[in-house]
DNA sequence: ATTGGAATTGAGAATCAGTCTCAATTGAAC
DNA sequence: GTTCAATTGAGACTGATTCTCAATTCCAAT
């Protein structure tokens, strides 16, 4: 469990694995998906758990830091986060018209980003594919 | 050229083609690469052309609009444009340590973009692959 | 348990990119 | 030249995120 990792993490840091560091590390975990900061806080506030949103915001830091989570966009309304811990690397699919986000991963990408960046002298740590268009539900709305 | 397109452009909306706006577009023509518009603003001003930080953002939002520009990346430090005029669809690797920016095209890539999305469903528009890494100056700097 | 000091917290101030407002200016068409 | 809508620039505003700092909490050594 993250918990675990988490604590871990800042014992080595000499840092403090705080109720509020616990709840808001609950909160992500507890919930699919993508997610942002304010949603975040909105929900812990909701839940009655205490956190201020420099210490969402703080803590969002650290996760990363530790690789729990990760960034995954950055919009004109702020960032998407996603927790790592569960499910492997994949990329994203945005569909232009619900801004619904699709997960998909491909070996063949992998291989293939491997590849480009051997050709270019580039040496690849990680990466991500984006790609934009219109989902299932959406092509259909547009035909009617 | 790309004055052509935008005077165009902004005819069909009855909108002007002004000094500023054909200052703002010459300027991002005349150089390469990428670019954030906050640059862009004081190398306006360097010159001695006139156009304020609003006008600068303005154009950029039209000239994304018509396609002369594209927005590539939302950074912590705000958004990465280039312009699509002079060359291709590509894609880029970004140096973690420097912070170049590296283009390349990969018709592989391309081909299995229409693959993953055919697969899903889903109704392929455009994509951005982004590559993480260490540039080959990078690399040696590590070594030694 | 008590204490001391370092880490953490929350409220709000500060920052920073980007947008908006609005009065003054410009420009195309008559 | 007159008219009127489009544009401009300065600065106010917004929204996300970080920073500040006094008050609080936690750990660890007594």
């Amino acid at each position: 469990m993250g918990k675990r990792i988490f604590s871990k993490f800042l014992k080595e840091r000499r840092q403090r694995f705080t109720k509020e560091r616990e709840g808001i590390l609950q909160k992500i975990l507890s919930s699919r998906g993508h997610f942002d900061p304010e949603s975040l806080y909105l929900k812990i506030k909701e839940t009655g758990l205490k956190a201020s949103r420099a210490s969402v915001y703080r803590t969002l830091n650290l996760l990363c830091e530790c690789g729990l989570i990760e960034r995954v966009k950055k919009t004109e309304h702020g960032t998407i986060y996603e927790h790592t811990s569960v499910h492997e690397h994949h990329d994203h699919m945005l569909c232009m018209e619900c801004g619904n986000i699709i997960e998909f991963y491909s070996e063949n990408l992998e291989k293939l980003q491997e590849g480009i960046c051997k050709r270019q002298g580039f040496q690849g740590v990680s990466h991500s594919l984006e790609i934009r268009g219109y989902c299932k539900k959406c092509q259909k709305k547009k035909r009617s």
